[in-house]
DNA sequence: TATTGTTATACTCTATAACTATA
DNA sequence: TATAGTTATAGAGTATAACAATA
């Protein structure tokens, strides 16, 4: 925990792009120990959630969705699939089809359960309706580059 | 421009942190690109910009206001000073003070102006309220977690 | 020709430990 | 004892290039 500099003049405080960053290192670090309980990193549980939402999808279908190189997917996968929380079979012959476990199923159950109270943790004074409307900003931002 | 995976369900998509990492790592890309115009880093901008607003600070104190470790702090003042941005001088026998060049006032303008556009560009259709509500929700992940 | 999975590799950011000099 | 600056280093996360097998 850094002491606040409050004797410096930060004129980047009212910078959307620099608050924004900063609240996401923030809560990504509050995010990572909370899920370390599960011993599972935000990426980890981030795949997990999405190949319990879709059944049969390629490893590199869940790279497209999260922003995770081909690359980069490969050691991930392998880690899961060590762990018992996913399990491959081939798809096409190049492709394979990705399902969790049952208990990978419990372990995405509960990494969602960690998500939700990390999430309330730092916007509990949130109306549903201003959530909606946060969620919707940021959202922008993202299909903002996608035309 | 990755594809857009439009087949995929994805349960983060309602999430809150999700949504803040999402948008920050697209609009930190962006920045990326246009202070590069500059050749400077939004590591190196941010540095002096606040160098800029805050004559005969120390580097450690720029550290702490970023959230950037003391030794990491080194290679990025050394940089700056070899282009010729900012000056140091001895403060207090272990502590030197940092002041912006000539140059760097101007290179300091552009960064920000570069900001300016930068944030314009993905929240241009925010009003003046909106955008400062959405600037109070961001800064309070922050206050947050520092009690 | 394009895509999937894979390996190897490099680069950036960030984190820690240790040291010197100074307060 | 605590702080400033520094060095060296280690660990993530992310990026590219190349390859084999397949579509």
């Amino acid at each position: 925990m850094p002491t606040l500099e409050t004797s410096l003049k930060n004129p980047l405080e009212f910078r959307l792009g620099y608050q924004l960053r900063r609240a996401s290192v923030i809560m990504m670090a509050d995010l990572t120990t909370r899920l370390a309980d599960l011993d599972l990193s935000p990426a980890e549980a981030s795949i997990l959630i999405l190949i319990a939402a879709n059944p049969a999808v390629t490893q590199s279908g869940i790279g497209r969705a999260l922003g995770v190189k081909r690359a980069n997917m490969v050691p991930l996968i392998a880690g899961l699939i060590s762990r018992g929380c996913i399990a491959k079979e081939p798809a096409d012959g190049r492709s394979h089809s990705l399902q969790v476990t049952d208990s990978g199923t419990e372990l995405a159950k509960g990494a969602q359960r960690i998500m939700l109270k990390h999430e309330a943790h730092f916007f509990a004074e949130l109306s549903e309706k201003e959530r909606n409307i946060l969620l919707a900003r940021l959202s922008g931002v993202w299909l903002d580059t996608q035309g």
